[in-house]
DNA sequence: AATATCCTAGGATGATCGTCCTATTTTAAT
DNA sequence: ATTAAAATAGGACGATCATCCTAGGATATT
């Protein structure tokens, strides 16, 4: 593991001011404070805001991506991984409830700045869709697998809202069950269609 | 109809521009520009950016309020006027295309600048899931009525955002449609089963 | 040890923002 | 018509922000 360079400091401490308190709240100095580094040090760095938030979004990507490449390398089957992806509302529960949901919030913002980086905001949704997908897929649920993964997307992004606008934990927890509940019986459906049509 | 007073210009520019722009992005000059006023006559009408918030909040209430009861006079029924709520993302998907849900990006967004009136924008969802929860009381169906008013809740929001995020018009459809059958079956289930207990 | 490159510090700048103040015009009441 | 109040205009202020610049210190290569 390689030492952590002053840029990657920077970079971790941006991520997490702009989950906590969104891009355009945070200033400079407020990450250079974090950071414990002159404001003049910075612009070393990383010239404008923007580059600092294509950091930030990039390291995002690349810590999910990490995520999703363990799972597969601890062993878990498919339907055990789309369990996992419903998992990750009750392992950042604290998180979620206090700040939303780090892909959804981000998005909106940009949104709304109607920033250049919206698009790569996007790719973030875009990798957990497109991994979601792959799963049904191989649980042999070709033909309704980007509605499910989409519809899976969507449903974790509304629970991560309403969370944390009533600050209410136990919620996640009530719709996390419902969503394997949901996992599993769309996974039965299909599984009986299949041997009607066989 | 009353004539429409500056302030009521004001906090109707404000309330576009919030929606369109968000609350921190939007600054005095931009409304005062959109409602042809100049930046000093603002102070006579609003003191500080807060205070017209809170109107813009105010009003949001109001009018959804409004809306509300207009379902009622139209002699709608319980099922049908939660029908009438799933088809607001039908409604008004242009905009949700485009801006995202107007109840959970101003809720998010006061959330990440710690603003003194989240709690207002939260009544937003409140009046929502109150109204809700008392129609599916009226359905018969009070013990999950308000597990029943937040599904819904989260659901609309998460399929808000992430038809703004994909910009995909045709995913509002395609939940939309999934939540007419999931309302549908909910009420089966418990209908089968009361039958059951009696 | 010399030197070039990397890194850091902190102030300067111009723009924008919310807020405030004062002068002038419009409207309403007598 | 006179006068008090409401409404409007536009500039001033202090703070904050992203960005830029310059000077000095640290590090590495030779």
């Amino acid at each position: 593991m390689k030492n952590k360079t002053t840029r990657d400091h920077i970079v971790e401490a941006a991520d997490q001011l702009f989950y906590r308190q969104g891009f355009e709240h945070t200033s400079f100095s407020d990450i250079a404070e974090t950071v414990h580094i002159s404001r003049g040090n910075f612009y070393y760095h990383f010239k404008t805001k923007d580059e600092i938030l294509d950091a930030v979004i990039t390291l995002r990507i690349a810590n999910k991506k990490a995520m999703l490449d363990q799972w597969k390398l601890d062993g878990r089957q498919p339907l055990d991984r789309i369990r996992s992806f419903i998992h990750i509302l009750i392992a950042n529960r604290t998180d979620i409830k206090r700040y939303g949901c780090p892909l959804g919030t981000l998005s909106t913002e940009l949104s709304k700045l109607n920033h250049a980086s919206q698009a790569d905001a996007t790719k973030l949704f875009t990798l957990f869709r497109t991994w979601l997908r792959q799963q049904f897929i191989l649980l042999g649920l070709e033909k309704d697998a980007d509605t499910f993964a989409m519809h899976l997307l969507a449903r974790s992004q509304g629970v991560a809202t309403l969370a944390s606008a009533f600050d209410d934990e136990e919620f996640i927890n009530q719709e996390v069950d419902q969503m394997y509940h949901w996992l599993n019986s769309s996974i039965e459906t299909a599984a009986s269609e299949s041997s009607i049509h066989n």
